[in-house]
DNA sequence: TTGTACGCGTTATCAT
DNA sequence: ATGATAACGCGTACAA
């Protein structure tokens, strides 16, 4: 009879660790100190261990642990929007590192919101969540070096130094720059700039990269080449309406997202404008649609995989007391079909 | 001294229950009681527990709930991949439904293989989620039938009933005659169609309403007009190349999905034919791409931000113990720019 | 090295 | 209506 608690795999409910310890004939503390490697175990004691686990198919309970040790095992990541096409990427990341190391990752949406944020860190706190991400995010950085202080935290997209924090970014200067200076060395010049939503650093990171390229190849920086945009579709679209109608010149386009680039290729079609032949386009972010869109789209690679995997690495790193010095990859140049050498005059 | 317990707001670490029924002068029990409206309590306990609360700004321990009471007020989703186009958008429904509520989704991906999803599904239950979100997804009915004997469960993308399981299934042979019947009621009689990958039963649905469509316009059926796809962007530039290169006279392509169909229309343009002046094509999903591809690609809607939150709702009434009975709208023929009448012979 | 006993913050089962 | 008290499943001092 008691045979039938040899009822083994996952499907059989319940196996406690004191079932374990009780076939196996050793304490549970034991059983407890073999599953975390918290102490020296006799190989014996071990062996039979393992081996009741194995029969028994015990799988230890992460909600039991979370009370009795205050480890959960998950992390909290704040993203902005779950569907975000360029977040979306990180946070495949972010589960693939997080799942290896038993992690689970709890997925909550700020909607570009810092009260929401706020929410949403109370939703993970109360969760108990180990540690937390963040991407991007609008929360000042005092509040978020707050939290900090006893929630581990990984931050992106801007630098912030501060106790169990750590932060990671990308050179959107150095992207921006490598954009202009690819439109340039094709000879264009009247290169329009279509911004983002300045509340985000990188909007004007990319800004000063564009202006920078441009000094440095002795072209003259002119602002109403400068269209205002909000790193959606329908915002570059717009843009490019508004430069059309202006009567500015201009020979090529650099978007500050691949969204508005999409936007502002469609702009150019709508008015009978081809891509690249009469106007180039370049993007920023390499989406995963930049490779289909029509023309495919030349632009610069950060790569979202790497960030969310990266922010990951990092957090189980900064959980192990260890300092995560990982750094975001370089921005690359990624050219596709969308520029060309300017047509002569 | 004592009194620095009231020491409130939620920054202030671990209030406990049992802290607020010391203030108040009641017993814990009341107070989770009146937490969770168990019982019938009197109105001044009620009064003064609900001050306390405040006054410390308790928040429950969704923790220690799930150890004691066996509700953890979370939610497993199981996703093919995170940033998927599609899924995503219904990941967002989902999340916004669930947090109305106070769960909380755990999305964890499947990769479209079925042992992954066995595994997701223990992860998920050892994390003690209350209910279960299949989208889509590999595993057998028979399968899932068992998981939902023990976990209420709604699965999306196709019909099956068991106690405990709730399904909700978009009408892809209705979709796909819609779309087909659009191209036909503009004058195209060869039309291709991209499928998708035949062990997804919505591929096989939407061949049928395919077929279905040209047999209600007496236009034969050609099995040469038929590409095999597998979803992705680059199987539809394939299927298309192949197209071509058969010699097969076509006037219309009809894409199993958006992506296959943002392939395709890749495709054509990189062999200087022009959508929809050339070729008209229709997709399948409206994906958030759609609105602005070049051109903007007619297409069947299936929102996937309602299927998450109908999907959700019925999780909810399921652990509720009420009946759901929600449906899927019905697809929805988007017409855009990328198909126009054909052009005279 | 190993076991005992307690605590984690709630809910549930008894009594009263 | 309310209050003790015992789980829930595990980690961890502390003792041995």
């Amino acid at each position: 009879m008691r045979k039938s608690a040899a009822r083994t795999g996952p499907a059989g409910g319940k196996v406690t660790l004191e079932m374990v310890a009780l076939r196996s004939g050793v304490s549970p503390a034991t059983v407890s100190r073999i599953l975390n490697g918290t102490a020296v175990v006799s190989d014996e004691k071990r062996a039979a261990v393992d081996l009741a686990i194995a029969e028994l198919g015990f799988v230890p309970n992460p909600i039991a642990r979370g009370l009795a040790g205050g480890r959960t095992l998950s992390a909290g990541v704040i993203t902005q929007a779950i569907d975000s096409p360029f977040y979306g990427v990180a946070l495949r990341g972010i589960e693939e590192v997080l799942d290896k190391a038993g992690y689970i990752p709890l997925f909550v949406s700020g909607h570009w919101n810092a009260d929401e944020e706020k929410r949403c860190i109370e939703v993970l706190r109360s969760r108990r969540v180990d540690g937390l991400i963040v991407l991007t995010g609008r929360l000042g950085d005092a509040e978020l070096g707050k939290v900090a202080k006893t929630l581990p935290t990984v931050i992106t997209g801007r630098v912030l130094k501060a106790p169990g924090l750590y932060s990671l970014q990308f050179d959107d200067f150095e992207g921006a720059r490598l954009a202009t200076e690819h439109l340039l060395s094709l000879g264009h010049r009247r290169i329009a700039f279509i911004a983002g939503d300045p509340v985000h650093p990188d909007a004007n990171e990319r800004l000063r990269g564009y202006r920078s390229a441009l000094q440095a190849a002795g072209v003259r920086f002119k602002s109403s080449l400068v269209l205002q945009g909000s790193f959606i579709e329908e915002s570059g679209r717009a843009a490019v309406q508004r430069l059309l109608a202006s009567g500015e010149a201009f020979s090529a386009i650099f978007a500050a997202n691949d969204q508005m680039a999409f936007g502002a290729a469609l702009a150019l079609y709508e008015e009978g404008l081809r891509v690249p032949d009469d106007v180039s386009v370049v993007g920023f972010d390499d989406l995963a649609g930049a490779t289909h869109s029509i023309p495919p789209l030349t632009t610069i690679q950060q790569s979202g995989l790497e960030m969310g995997r990266l922010a990951a690495a990092s957090l189980l790193e900064l959980l192990a007391g260890e300092l995560p010095k990982a750094q975001l990859p370089k921005p690359q140049l990624i050219v596709r079909a969308s520029t060309r050498p300017i047509a002569p005059a």
